[in-house]
DNA sequence: ACAAAATGGTCAGAAGTTCTGACTATCGTG
DNA sequence: CACGATAGTCAGAACTTCTGACCATTTTGT
């Protein structure tokens, strides 16, 4: 009886995402970082610590590799990330942060706490739990990169 | 103690959310809309029954009123949409489901609806009904548009 | 009433993103 | 060791999105 949304789910969805999207590359730009594009902080946010393959970025990111590829070289040529050889295979080579991507990686953390801080300020502890314990039961089925 | 993922909120917003995406497009796809492109769809599906103005769909969708206006022009151009005059504005239009549109809204109904089942299901009612309500409280603090 | 500012929309052009297809090199398996 | 799968790149086209300039109409302030 509360709830008489009519909003579908994605669109739930797609706020607060979109939002937060744009609140990190804000405060990115604002440090400094404003050279990057949603598109290259999309496939940058999603390199592991221990570096990252191109089809791994590409899978996480839902885009093809050739995409990925081209915003790893934007990445690359900004200084943000650097490529090594994968000591594990010789043909893929791994995609590390590098130089200012530290940085810029450090100020991204900042943001998304100071987010995940608001927000669970705004819903309270409890339903700010519930709400991500949903969304991670909900990647069992959604997550194509599993 | 449970919650141990530390995947940040936000990607736990983006997979579900480009799964429906996926999903939907696919849906449409296989009833004979196979010619909607994404971004299409994402505009499409913001026009209120009572039709919309480009810059409301514009600032729902998060893009520019000239992007948002390329898109109508190729629903208009695919007979997905119809603009008209808005009566209480000469200076705007009204965009308007048309045509195939209507029988695309409805395969996109009947797409969402299959989707918030799976979910529902998956989730079970209760976890279900608490995600929405907390994505519709982060609604109030991350919502552009109102 | 009227000038100024804001709003709704379009046109033109450039930039950015993403895709498909083709190809090379390396790995894993039978 | 041959074969299919995987990692990545190159080239080119298509699609999406943006910035800037502009016109018409509405709203606001005096």
């Amino acid at each position: 009886m509360t709830d008489a949304d009519p909003s579908p789910t994605p669109l739930l969805l797609f706020i607060p995402y979109r939002y937060a999207e744009n609140a990190s590359l804000a405060h990115l730009a604002s440090q400094g970082f404003g050279d990057l594009t949603l598109a290259q902080a999309r496939v940058f946010a999603r390199i592991a610590d221990s570096g990252s393959r191109l089809t791994e970025l590409a899978e996480s990111a839902q885009v093809t590799k050739q995409t990925a590829g081209y915003m790893v070289d934007q990445l690359e040529a900004g200084r943000y990330v650097e490529r090594v050889p994968d000591p594990t295979d010789a043909r893929a080579r791994l995609v590390r942060v590098a130089g200012r991507g530290e940085q810029a990686r450090a100020a991204a953390m900042t943001a998304l706490q100071e987010l995940e801080s608001a927000w669970a300020e705004h819903l309270g502890p409890r339903r700010m739990a519930a709400l991500r314990e949903a969304l991670s039961a909900l990647r069992e089925i959604t997550d194509p990169y599993l």
